[in-house]
DNA sequence: TTGAATATGTTAACATTATTAACATATATA
DNA sequence: TATATATGTTAATAATGTTAACATATTCAA
């Protein structure tokens, strides 16, 4: 058995460097450390990807992938449409608990630049749409005004930015989501809660 | 003129980082690029911190009292509580987007691990005690009971987390800020945003 | 004041990294 | 079959963090 082209070389690299990343973060991929993972030459990553960001931009679609497929799931769920925001809130943040890697790839500043990787660009893009669709509701809805939309686009960032927010306070340690509380418990409440901003104030600002 | 002891390497090198760091993050600071732009041999450096790390933890304890400061400013305003709180966060993002690396090195992978460096677990707390005094109005009510505790500490989580949301969304350029509206307006309407969860949901998770 | 301890410098070395050039061989294709 | 391409290798370059070994300035006690 020569060891020229064995042909799965690029798949047992991109999975060994997903195997990394998961534990270590993208700070430990080195990729002569994968090489010699991988048993092969400390230069034969090259040959199939461009260097250490089309790496990590192959690992990070993937991962945009994967993260799409999940809140695609939920977002397909025969809920009433609050509570199916809610639902993509939760399963959002439990993504990123359960793969804060992976999440951190995603939006992090090790994260290769989104217009040198077209196919990167575009999963980040998916991902998007599909919390704006869901959260506008705008399957349901094809008659609103340019105001409506406007309207629609802010509750979508606002309550993307809330699912962003404690997913990343939680991976990087500044919440510790506590022991005796369902996770998904924790997270909704945390979602959910209401600040109490009296209507003169919200009004004040539309 | 001897080159020895001229008695200030350790703030010449704390500025010099901290001019790098804010130009290009915590990845574009090289202790080797840091020591000759300070005029002093590669070893120096470890001299007056402990390697990396040391100098990464000074400048994040430096940033995050000028963060504490920012927010303290804001939590003494003669302001009703609700309003107080949408001051703070507003001053909580727009410090991300004045001076993102600083953000980042706060709260980001590259923030040397606090159980090592004691001062900057204590500049941690602080910046997260001034959130959670001002938000759930600590100074006025000394008469809550566990239930009302409780909650306020809920609300302030959930506010930190919509705030901290918006700011690391804007600054990994996910979000773009609208251009025809200030900035202020903008984060306050994303904090402000009410996602209309009915009572009834919200009942079902207390 | 003198002499030792300490603080603060230096150079040189080591191990590691990303990347590329130069070269070799297997596979595909005309 | 001959050639082009894909895929592999080794070796080199340049950069990094860190430490060891050494040198000199400063401090402080006797």
């Amino acid at each position: 058995m020569s060891k020229y082209h064995h042909g799965d070389v690029r798949n047992v690299l991109l999975r060994e460097a997903e195997t990394i990343l998961r534990e270590e973060g993208p700070g430990g991929l080195s990729l002569r450390r994968l090489a010699r993972l991988t048993g092969v030459s400390e230069a034969a990553p090259y040959r199939h990807f461009d260097g250490k960001d089309g790496i990590l931009a192959a690992v990070a679609i993937a991962a945009l992938n994967s993260f799409a497929d999940r809140l695609e799931e939920t977002a397909k769920l025969a809920l009433p449409h609050e509570e199916r925001i809610m639902a993509l809130g939760v399963a959002y943040v439990e993504f990123a608990i359960e793969h804060p890697q992976h999440f951190r790839l995603i939006f992090g500043r090790e994260r290769p630049p989104l217009d040198q990787y077209p196919e990167l660009r575009d999963a980040a893009d998916n991902v998007f749409d599909i919390l704006q669709r869901s959260v506008t509701n705008l399957d349901q809805r094809g008659d609103m005004t340019l105001a409506d939309a406007a309207n629609a686009y802010n509750r979508a960032l606002a309550a993307w930015s809330r699912a962003h927010g404690i997913a990343t306070l939680v991976i990087d340690g500044m919440i510790s989501p506590p022991l005796d509380q369902p996770l998904h418990q924790f997270i909704f409440g945390l979602l959910a809660e209401d600040l109490g901003i009296p209507a003169s104030l919200q009004a004040a600002i539309r």
